[in-house]
DNA sequence: ATACTTTTAGTACATTTGTTCTAAATTCTA
DNA sequence: TAGAATTTAGAACAAATGTACTAAAAGTAT
């Protein structure tokens, strides 16, 4: 399996993104990595913008392909939720410069706000949808009013768990992952009712 | 009250750190704002990197007093939890810049970086204390392993709440500070026993 | 008033970066 | 294989930035 220079250059990025921060990384940085000028990488992709806005792309159909796999699943909702937020966070941390330069990029890219605003509007009723199925299944009792707030709760924790870690967490990648997914679903426990413990 | 070139410096500085971010900002930007030479500035304080330590230290003080002010007070805890939140993430949108851009600031000045772990390690003891001093007299009752979670929770919510407000809320200062304090106190809610309604 | 210190403006220089351009090399296609 | 299209390397340029330096101006103390 050979990579076009296009995916070489884009592999390269992601890794030197999720290294050193967005900025501090130019094209000159990424073309010399990667053994090829800086003329080559700029007839490719214009400028690093350009490359964070295809990474994002590639973030962004990861997640819907995640998303798309695990609503076909016949599992309970507390299964779904459970396994689809993990594979989330795997999937989140591969393209961590984005959550952890995430006001950053989009002030500077507002192709990417725009579409990040409309991506929260789908979590948030796909969030909706499955705590109301839950309910209505019996595995979670949790008031009207409380909703609303779990909701932003949870999707504020899953934009921003990743930099919270890059300063706090000591151990491996493995095991940040579990820790903070831990903590994420730690924020449904109280509502769940006892038929729900598995 | 006239204020020395340092602190006039400062103040403006924290403007536009609030407003574009801490990169895009130079010291000539400032100097420029200021109608004053680059020169001079760099007279005061070397680079960006000096103003931000100072502002990240002004942003501490507050904090500190604040804490120092609300543990005097002889109301229970419940309503410390509620005001001292409030208040420390009024503190926090004052200097909101240095939460916008955490990461960045952190891997570019790891004198902050290491401080700010400090910090953290002595929030979390706080909070376990109030917690548990919340426990003993009734307020609250949560399961011994709930704990962890919750305080990270909230410590995760307490940062980066403003990095979620600046992409997603369409609302002015007063209305962001209360939706999202609203949203932190929820954390709590579930565990509130009735008497602790206020 | 004089000498000393602090503050200020302005200049200069090296470095980095984005961007554009040219021409060579390579690959593709007919 | 010949010609066209694509890809690549490298040079060149302008703008921005951090940093250091000089000298003038303002303030202070004796």
């Amino acid at each position: 399996m050979v990579l076009s220079t296009k995916d070489k250059i884009l592999a390269k990025a992601l890794i030197l993104f999720n290294e050193q921060g967005s900025d501090f990384v130019t094209v000159r940085h990424i073309a010399s990595e990667l053994g090829i000028s800086h003329g080559n990488l700029c007839y490719h992709f214009a400028n690093t913008d350009v490359i964070i806005e295809a990474l994002y792309q590639q973030l962004v159909d990861k997640l819907n392909e995640l998303t798309k796999e695990m609503t076909g699943l016949s599992e309970n909702q507390l299964i779904i939720l459970y396994q689809l937020s993990y594979r989330s966070f795997e999937i989140l941390y591969q393209y961590r410069f984005l959550m952890l330069d995430f006001v950053r990029i989009m002030r500077r890219i507002p192709a990417i706000k725009l579409h990040f605003k409309a991506l929260m509007q789908i979590r948030q009723e796909q969030f909706t949808h499955i705590i109301a199925s839950m309910q209505s299944n019996g595995f979670i009792d949790i008031p009207e009013k409380n909703i609303a707030p779990l909701i932003e709760q949870a999707l504020l924790f899953g934009d921003f768990w990743i930099s919270r870690a890059e300063i706090l967490f000591d151990g491996n990648e493995q095991e940040k992952i579990a820790y903070y997914h831990k903590t994420f679903y730690a924020l449904f426990e109280p509502y769940l009712c006892d038929n729900a413990e598995w």
